[in-house]
DNA sequence: ACATCCACCTGGGTC
DNA sequence: CGACCCAGGTGGATG
């Protein structure tokens, strides 16, 4: 059965009820959503689903939950044929319920950071993930933060992280965002392509040459 | 069937085959060496076998991988009664070869820490296993690093740790060392009864108080 | 309580 | 650059 994806330009009310107007699809209810944490996207590679959340709209059979959990599969609100298959389980030495094999993955193809939105919902038995950025200062990053693009990316972000002093020397557009959240760890956080590239906070202002 | 132990002094090829010197068997061969990392020698309490090595030298049925692994039984190179049985198995989520239960103890017992070499030798049926510390500049430990002796030992290693700037205060013999591999990690390395005491590298020279 | 063991998981590196 | 290794992890069960 295909999703018919009609475009509504921007839903007005943006309670936790309806879509937010990116538009995705419809003949979904929400179940919950959910302003991820710096762990949540972390290298802990775990969401953790808010406890009463989690027994309301994902219970564990509770068999399921001492047999290491299930795999849930999402798929994606934006449409496409993304599914994302994420483990479910029940931590008993934490009490929590979280989310950790696949996740990884979904933090680093949406590009989630600290402050984003998850958003879960349900038609019926089909689930549905999707996710929007904080409003953030600044310009909308050139390309679209979404899917799996095959752009331009440092495969090794160590090598990428620049160090203060140096000349940043880039191509097409680019922008220097402040994080809202993530103040666990101060850090500058430079925006390109869709990647986060973290800076080491320092008092010297960050030096950069922008050829636009 | 009893193993005859001549004492050949030192075979001169000092190739993957041979004994190294330290008066131990003969007629076995080789099958392996692994200089250990952190990690086997760490609170994972677990060896990994390289793949290529262990699929060459100490093949898993695959019934057996599935059936949890077994158990090898190596005897002690150095001689002695002891045998060392390690649970060796294969772990599907990460492809490799591991030994596991008794691995921990093997580590203690000959005061094993990264950048020692592990080494497995086969006669026939019978397996062997033998370790070298690393090359280090100074003088031989007081204490042998031997066999299941129960000296004084750091339960938390955490806590054993000494800051450059503090006196360290000690009894018996103490040894002052470099270490020569472990350049990944650049530390000073204060063995002490066997046990390695790891040191942030500064650039103030270490100051000791040695009460001998 | 604590240490160990076990079956998983993942990112970085390498080929 | 995709596939694979493997070092470094995790929670949970066990004794």
């Amino acid at each position: 059965m295909a999703l018919t994806l009609a475009l509504e330009s921007s839903s007005s009310s943006r309670g936790e009820g309806g879509g937010d107007g990116h538009g995705s699809c419809r003949p979904r209810e929400s179940m919950f959503e959910k302003v991820v944490t710096p762990s949540d996207v972390g290298k802990l590679n775990r969401l953790v689903v808010p406890k009463h959340l989690a027994e309301k709209h994902l219970p564990l059979p509770g068999a399921a939950a001492r047999a290491g959990g299930t795999v849930l599969c999402f798929h994606d609100a934006r449409g496409g044929e993304a599914a994302w298959r994420f483990r479910y389980s029940y931590w008993s030495s934490s009490q929590s319920y979280v989310m950790t094999k696949g996740w990884s993955r979904y933090v680093r193809d949406k590009r989630l950071a600290a402050g984003d939105t998850v958003s879960f919902y349900r038609d019926g038995a089909r689930l549905f993930i999707d996710c929007r950025r904080i409003r953030r200062a600044g310009v909308v990053p050139a390309v679209p933060p979404r899917q799996p693009q095959q752009a331009f990316f440092f495969h090794n972000q160590q090598q990428a992280a620049v160090q203060p002093q140096q000349h940043l020397v880039v191509a097409p557009r680019v922008v220097v965002v402040d994080d809202e959240v993530e103040e666990a760890r101060r850090r500058r956080c430079l925006r390109l392509f869709g990647v986060n590239l973290e800076l080491e906070l320092r008092a010297e202002p960050l030096l950069l040459d922008l050829q636009l």
